[in-house]
DNA sequence: TTCATAATGTACGAAATGGTACGTTCAGTC
DNA sequence: GACTGAACGTACCATTTCGTACATTATGAA
């Protein structure tokens, strides 16, 4: 049988190989999908249709449903941590630092939507795959330090009161940042106040920022 | 054909007709499995199966599956804001009826992982359900009145800072009453720090309790 | 008692969905 | 060029899953 080099019919161009490429359309499919829908709500199909590629590469990279979803959630949080390098504090007086910081961190969750919605899964799972993974705990263990270090200086300059503990700060303004992401809707409806309104952004992030410093800086050493 | 009114075989045992408990007990599964699972994530079957009544039930009393999800999101809210009543506050001095107020919520929250839960799918739904729901939004419309009238209560006795909003204000509390039972599992795991200790667990209701205080109450006038 | 309607159980169907069997093509090596 | 393993496409399968057809029983009214 003269199996002849030329694909059939009139589709003359030949495939490429290009695992890289591949890997990567299925990864930012999938990312998508499942933070718009959840573990159980994405579909491997659908999934497969948005992307270039075809169904079996997804099960030829990443072996099943639940091992693309850990390989996206990883993905999210390697892309989100990785935007966090810019910030430079070393060269600002402590409040500023603290106060850019937060601003920082409440603008970043607010740039980052479908990180938050993947949070917002993940969590709704018990954690049950963030444990498995090594990788994103090791991304985010120096997460607190910046904070740390902010405020040491505060402490160390006598502008801030005693006795916080970074990992507590930092609670607390992801609370409040996380939050202006995850519950937009519910709180928006329930309360007939648009909270995505730029107006009402502009007061929610100015509170943030002001009720975390209201807190550190000891009450003398704030100004304004 | 001679159909005999004694029920086939052994089982002699006749129905009853329960209309009002058959729907009681499809609400209270519906809402632990799409609480625990997510809308897209529940299954019919089980939660026929956790059931006393059968699936046709469930088809008979609410017309589909999101209409289910509905009903049990409208439960959820019903039922926490039914707990809410206890608090009285007005025999309190507004500072300590503030600290009270938002201790209360704190704990609220901690209490009902459940309703959390579902506000947190609801919310990766885009609110799509809740929109439709004029039950929920009545019901809410009056959650933010009681520490509206704290706020004023201060603010005549010239104890809270002027020109903050109540409605910003619930907002604050929420946001930290909420993120501390909706992301227990990812910052737990991220940071390696057990937030549902139960030492942990004081720290933080204290932060939150404080910081609010701080941020409403003059500095002037904070005690202790 | 009769009758109408509400309430319930059983079995089943059609579509969706995760996953795979099987074959083909690409690209580097000898 | 021959060979080999990685990369890829198509078609398909088994199961799950939402929803329904159909039959039966309960219950209150006339």
């Amino acid at each position: 049988m003269t199996t002849t080099r030329v694909a059939a019919k009139g589709k003359e161009r030949s495939r490429k190989n290009d695992p890289v490429r591949v890997q990567a359309d299925i990864m930012r499919v999938a990312t998508r999908e499942f933070s718009e829908k959840g573990l159980s709500g994405a579909r491997i199909d659908e999934i497969a249709e948005k992307t270039k590629t075809s169904k079996r590469m997804i099960y030829y990279y990443f072996k099943d449903k639940e091992t693309l979803y850990l390989s996206a959630l990883e993905r999210s949080y390697q892309q989100v941590r990785q935007q966090e390098g810019e910030l430079e504090l070393d060269h600002l007086e402590p409040i500023e630092a603290l106060s850019k910081l937060v601003a920082f961190t409440f603008e970043h969750h607010v740039k980052n939507p479908d990180f938050i919605r993947m949070v917002m899964i993940e969590n709704i799972h018990h954690g049950r795959f963030i444990e498995q993974s090594d990788l994103i705990q090791s991304l985010n263990a120096g997460a607190v330090d910046e904070l740390q270090n902010v405020y040491q200086r505060g402490l160390a300059a006598s502008l801030f009161r005693p006795g916080l503990e970074a990992i507590e700060l930092h609670w607390l303004i992801s609370a409040l940042s996380f939050f202006n992401v995850s519950n937009r809707y519910t709180f928006s409806r329930i309360f007939n106040w648009d909270q995505n309104a730029a107006s009402n952004q502009e007061k929610l992030a100015s509170h943030v920022i002001d009720m975390v410093l209201r807190y550190v800086v000891k009450p003398e050493c704030m100004k304004e």
